[in-house]
DNA sequence: CCAAAACACCGATTGCCAGTCGGTCTTTTT
DNA sequence: AAAAAGACCGACTGGCAATCGGTGTTTTGG
């Protein structure tokens, strides 16, 4: 993927977050869900879609003369995406330093994340493969 | 803390980790370390500083007539209020979705750092006391 | 086959915020 | 008291999300 900068507004997120939900979505019913709710124009949500498109967050596809969005990765490749660009502009926040700040966050927010945190990354090692060590 | 928005420019990001690495500073030094390398001027030293001030990630003190900042918080609660705000604008990075994009993050970007993320977890563990389970 | 509807695309405007300083007023220092 | 140091105010720029209007093109209905 792109390695520019990424910045998202609200009404992108709202938009995206609809996409994912819905799996696909074109103009007229995102407006429909989350544009008319926000009192957003349909030219607004058609300008976002275009713009969270060119920002490689959504393909799309045309369907007759309109087009269909769909998703380009999962929500967890984009909030991925979102940590490690909010952290990777700070020097102490690299590599190791990233996944310190996030454990030292967990234990700090509430510290059964951290069992949670775990948990999870017993499920991903499996998924993986065999623990090489 | 605040829970207003929190968006750093890079600007401030330099300036900030100057005054954690010094631990404290003043405009003139912080401008001898960060400014001249970067090309920017006293002034605008001091305006970074007071923004910085002003939204709380460092403190201010007068000494004589001039101020010494020093950092309201460590490197890992700003990392940790930066993830968390980046993530918090989306319904889905709620919670238990937040560790799960985490995690998730993890094993996609580098298997090796699950190892690390659960050596991490074990020593927060252990610091703030006994595992109940 | 033509007109109306649907829609993409371009461009303009607004608002917010970081970055950037100049200028001025106040406090120190000499 | 004059000079130097620095805080504070205000102004300007640039970038970007949000927001649409307008125009031109493609479909579709009659």
């Amino acid at each position: 993927m792109s390695c520019s900068e990424l910045k998202l507004g609200d009404l992108e997120i709202a938009v995206l977050e609809d996409i994912w939900h819905a799996g696909q979505g074109e103009a007229r019913g995102v407006h429909a869900r989350v544009g008319a709710v926000r009192g957003n124009s349909l030219q607004t949500i058609q300008s976002t879609l275009e713009r969270l498109h060119r920002k490689g967050l959504l393909a799309r596809e045309r369907v007759s003369h309109a087009f269909v969005y769909t998703p380009t990765g999962s929500r967890e490749a984009v909030l991925a995406r979102l940590i490690e660009e909010s952290l990777s502009r700070f020097s102490s926040g690299q590599e190791g330093g990233l996944m310190a700040a996030f454990a030292g966050y967990a234990s700090q927010a509430d510290p059964s994340l951290l069992d949670e945190l775990e948990a999870l990354i017993e499920h991903h090692k499996r998924r993986i493969g065999g623990d090489p060590s």
